[in-house]
DNA sequence: ATGTCC
C-alpha cells in the first residue's frame, strides 16, 4: 500500500492522518532518504503506529528509520498514561539495546602502538558472538534478580565501578519499578551466564579517537578533546531481554482482544497502560533494561581491566571515566508539555534516543548547562557522533533522536555484497584493528549495509532536533 | 536483536 507523505520542508514529512489514523504521522528525513523509504514498508509502520488508542502528538520517525517489528526502527511514540498503550513492538525485542561512551586522557599515539593487543585483550576479556556467555561469572538466581532490580549499581557493589559512574548513565542506570517475578523460568534462566557479554548483530565494542569537534566549548564539557581516545560499547540486554520480549507479545495479543483494541497488524499488540497487562509489561521491560545498564557496567570493567593489562596504568590514572550511557530501545514515563498542558506520558522509544535539553532535571548535573549527551554510533568503517539535546526537539520530539546509522542493506544482501572480499584486511587497509567472533556478521555489519550516519546525523542537526558536537573514528573494534 | 525453529 502507498502512503501519502506531504513535504513540510528540507528535512520534515508529514504523513496525514487518514482512515483509521488517530495522527499524522511525522519522518525526519531528506529527499534522498525519503526517496529511499518509499520502496520499503517502514512508512506504513509509522502510519499503523497512529492507529493506537492514546497516541499523543504525531507517531514519529527519525532518519535512520527502517522496518522492525510492528513499530518501525528509529520510532518514537507517546501515549497518554490514561487512555494510552504499551506495546511491546515499540520498545523492540533488545530491550534497552543502547550505548556506552568512555573517555581516556589517552591520545591516540600512545595507543597506536598498542592497538593490536588492545584489541585481544578486549576479544579475550568480553565474550562476544551469538550465545555468549562467561564461564567465570555464572549468577545465581538470588543475584540475578538484585541486577534485575539493582540495575547497573548492583555491579558497582561489586566493586566494579564508582557512584560517578552512575551519575552518567541515563536513569542512574536503574529503571524503578522492576519486578524478577514477571519474567518467566526461561527468561532468567537466559540471562544467568549472559552478564557482561557483548552478543551479536550491530553490537560491537570500539577503541576509537576523537577525529573532529564541531563545538569545542561542549566538547570540553563532556571531557572529550581532539585525537583522544575514547571507548564505546554498544550491547543489550541479550537473550533475556529477547525472552521477555518474546513472552509478553504472546501476553499482549490477548490483552489487546480482551481490551477490543483493534491492530493494523499483528506485531503492534499492546494493553492500555493502566491495566494489570501493560503495568506487567512495564515491570517485566524494567528488569530487562536494568540487566542491560548492569551488562554495559560489567563490560565496562573488562574495558578498564583491558587498558591496565595493555598499557600498565590504572584505569584511574589513565581517567577512562564514562562520559554517558543512553537507552536506544526502551518505553519511559516522562513529563511533556502539549499544547500548553503538563502532561504524563509513555514514551516508546524504538531505536531512537532520548535527548533531553539544557536544563532539564534528568540531565546530569555536569551536564545541565549543555544538554543530555547523544551517543549514535556509525558503521564498523566509518565513524561515530556524539550530540546533545535541544529544548527545540523537547517541543517537537519529546525530546529524542535518531540512534544509529540505519541500515539500507538486509542483512542477507550485505552477505551477498560481501562475498569473496576479505572485510578484516579492508578494515586494515584503513587503519581500523578488527576482532570478531564470527565471520557471517562482520559480512552483515560492512559499511556498505548501513547509511552514512554522517548524513543522518545532519538531517538531526538541520531539523534542530540533536546538536553535533564531535565526531569519532574507530581505531580497533570487538565484533559478536 | 535472538541458544537465527521448543
Amino acid at each position: 500500500m502507498v502512503v501519502k507523505v506531504q513535504q513540510i520542508d528540507a528535512c520534515r514529512w508529514r504523513i496525514p492522518r487518514e482512515g483509521d489514523m488517530r495522527t499524522d504521522g511525522l519522518v525526519f528525513a531528506n529527499r534522498a532518504m525519503m526517496d529511499a523509504l518509499k520502496k520499503e514498508h517502514a512508512l506504513e509502520q509509522v502510519r499503523n503506529v497512529a492507529t493506537l488508542p492514546g497516541i499523543v502528538g504525531p507517531s514519529l520517525a527519525m532518519p535512520d528509520i527502517h522496518w522492525g517489528y510492528g513499530f518501525p526502527i528509529g520510532g518514537v511514540a507517546a501515549f497518554d498514561d490514561q487512555q494510552g498503550v504499551v506495546s511491546p513492538g515499540g520498545v523492540g525485542y533488545d530491550i534497552n539495546c543502547g550505548v556506552r561512551l568512555l573517555r581516556s586522557d589517552l591520545e591516540v599515539q600512545q595507543v597506536r602502538p598498542h592497538l593490536q593487543k588492545l584489541a585481544d585483550a578486549l576479544f579475550r576479556n568480553v565474550p562476544s558472538g551469538i550465545g555468549s556467555h562467561r564461564r567465570d561469572l555464572k549468577l545465581t538466581v538470588a543475584q540475578e534478580r538484585k541486577v534485575l532490580q539493582q540495575g547497573a549499581r548492583w555491579v558497582v557493589k561489586q566493586g566494579m565501578g564508582s557512584e560517578r559512574d552512575l551519575r552518567h548513565i541515563e536513569e542512574g542506570g536503574c529503571i524503578e519499578g522492576a519486578d524478577p517475578d514477571l519474567l518467566s523460568d526461561r527468561a532468567l534462566e537466559r540471562g544467568l551466564d549472559q552478564l557482561g557479554t557483548l552478543g551479536s548483530g550491530n553490537h560491537f565494542l570500539e577503541v576509537q579517537m576523537v577525529e573532529e569537534i564541531r563545538e569545542p566549548q561542549l566538547a570540553q564539557v563532556l571531557g572529550l578533546f581532539p585525537g583522544q581516545v575514547t571507548v564505546t560499547i554498544h550491547t543489550g540486554s541479550r537473550g533475556l531481554g529477547y525472552q521477555v520480549c518474546d513472552d509478553y507479545l504472546r501476553i499482549m495479543l490477548r490483552a489487546a482482544a480482551k481490551y477490543g483494541i483493534k491492530l493494523a497488524d499483528r506485531q503492534l499488540c499492546c494493553a492500555p497502560l493502566n491495566s494489570p497487562a501493560g503495568r506487567q509489561y512495564l515491570a517485566a521491560m524494567a528488569c530487562a533494561a536494568n540487566f542491560a545498564f548492569a551488562n554495559r557496567q560489567l563490560i565496562t570493567a573488562w574495558v578498564r581491566e583491558s587498558f591496565e593489562q595493555v598499557l600498565g596504568q590504572s584505569a584511574e590514572a589513565l581517567r577512562l571515566s564514562v562520559i554517558y550511557d543512553v537507552c536506544h530501545n526502551i518505553a519511559k514515563y516522562e513529563q511533556h508539555v502539549v499544547d500548553g498542558v503538563r502532561r504524563r506520558l509513555c514514551v516508546h522509544r524504538k531505536g531512537a534516543t532520548r535527548a533531553f535539553p539544557p536544563g532539564h532535571p534528568d540531565v546530569p548535573e555536569c551536564y545541565r548547562g549543555i544538554g543530555q549527551p547523544v551517543l549514535i554510533p556509525g558503521d564498523m568503517g566509518r565513524y561515530s557522533y556524539v550530540l546533545v539535546g535541544t529544548e527545540a526537539g523537547f517541543g517537537e520530539t519529546f525530546g529524542s533522536t535518531c540512534h544509529g546509522a540505519g541500515r539500507v542493506l538486509s542483512r542477507h544482501a550485505a552477505k551477498k555484497v560481501a562475498r569473496g572480499r576479505r572485510i578484516e584486511e579492508e578494515l586494515a587497509a584503513r587503519g581500523i584493528v578488527l576482532r570478531a567472533a564470527g565471520r557471517g556478521t562482520v559480512a552483515e555489519e560492512i559499511s556498505e549495509a548501513y547509511k552514512d550516519v554522517m548524513e543522518v546525523v545532519e538531517v538531526v542537526q538541520k531539523a534542530g532536533i540533536g546538536r553535533i558536537v564531535a565526531r569519532l573514528r574507530p581505531l580497533a573494534v570487538v565484533k559478536g
